[in-house]
DNA sequence: TCAAAAGTGTTGTCAGTACACCCATGG
DNA sequence: CCATGGGTGTACTGACAACACTTTTGA
């Protein structure tokens, strides 16, 4: 062929976590290192030589910010020439998602700052990482709809009223809470539980629910599709 | 950093053609270097250092079978360690769409065999290429209920049979003629012409229809949704 | 005149949507 | 007792599914 080809491998993850409170926030650090030195970025780094590309996110994610993802995809490629500064770099990129327990950051082993950002309120960002997180939450938004991932940024046990507002607010639009619950029930694979949540105001006191994985798996192996 | 990464960057294409009498078929080449000589697989190669990944399947696609692609898109990376036993080689996969006109394949500037394989009749594959092949389908099967891209394996005038055909065949269950034609000419974006088929064989002609591009991006605008 | 494929309408069923009042709690 | 949020049922409407006979052509 003709010359070498000189080309890096990286990956990055847009890490999204939900609370009832602030809504969607995604995961970012403060780049220690030129370019964009001091900006905010996604995680992220360079893929090594003997580990898969879910390998090299999942370190990438625990080196820089310890977090603990419940769900990992990949998202799309990027590899436009000069997107990086340096070198060709192409980056294949993931979304996760994580559970509010896990929406604190412990103390990093990587001496990176990293913080989670209301997607209302997101700093410019290195990079081309602006437009993964679009791609990212475009996907979220059409995923879903189809596939019970919001699950997984929700506690084990949730009230009701937690995920509906999820979905309005990854939809952007308001949802009826009646046909809502209806519909959702009617699928068969949340279970509602004798507790009742905690209240932080006034307020009646809901029931918890909880996602039935295991039912959920059944009921799709007999072909029956979810869809809000 | 530690050592320097040692990886490379490939693309490579499932390109799917259609036609009635056939059903679906894919686009594959005959390899002729070690690993894998001769045996068949996906068009594709590595990226150049000042291409991008979309230009590389384009030239690729170009050099090794002269196809004219009406839409193509990213659809996933692969990149475990061993996929190619020479060196690490992360794949950046694609699938294209071509019109039946298209499906005849031209002199080739690079030697390379190239050749239309049904669906139900491939060769064994080279690398993890049967992968790639099953999540194109996997996704064809999926975008093709909510996005119009089976136009894209039509001609520009087709019969409205062939497109019930088509649909009838990519979602692999059998469609009702009068339903499916009262739901698609519902959305206006579909043009019935004066223009009579050519028959092959016996049978009542039917008038020829054509995608009204520009209309289904106004009505996608307005925020009609495209749903089979 | 027979075989093949195109054209066309009605009816029943079910899912989606819109909508408002009462209940349990905290302050 | 007031404010906050949870819990619940009905009636309308529109989409989808099921279904069969007539027409045009080639052989």
């Amino acid at each position: 062929m003709a010359a070498i080809q000189n080309i890096k491998v990286s990956v990055d993850a847009v890490v999204f976590g939900y609370t009832s409170k602030e809504g969607l926030s995604v995961l970012l650090i403060k780049r220690k290192i030129e370019p964009f030195k001091d900006s905010w970025a996604l995680p992220g780094g360079l893929v090594l030589d003997d580990e898969s590309l879910e390998d090299a996110v999942q370190r990438e994610l625990e080196e820089e910010t310890s977090v603990n993802i419940n769900y990992l995809e990949q998202l799309y490629s990027f590899g436009k020439p000069g997107r990086d500064p340096r070198n060709r770099v192409v980056s294949v990129t993931y979304y996760g998602l994580v559970k509010p327990d896990g929406l604190t950051l412990e103390a990093q082993t990587d001496a990176a700052e990293a913080a989670w950002f209301n997607m209302r309120n997101c700093p410019k960002l290195a990079f081309d990482h602006q437009d993964i997180i679009v791609k990212a939450l475009q996907r979220l938004k059409g995923k879903i709809r189809y596939e019970p991932i919001g699950f997984e940024l929700l506690d084990e046990k949730f009230p009701f009223s937690e995920l509906e507002k999820l979905y309005a607010t990854v939809l952007e639009r308001p949802i009826d809470r009646r046909n809502f619950k209806k519909k959702i029930m009617k699928f068969g694979f949340i279970i509602e539980t004798n507790e009742k949540q905690q209240l932080e105001s006034a307020g009646r006191p809901g029931n918890l629910f909880c996602f039935d994985q295991a039912k959920y798996f059944e009921l799709k192996k007999q072909g029956i599709a979810f869809e809000i």
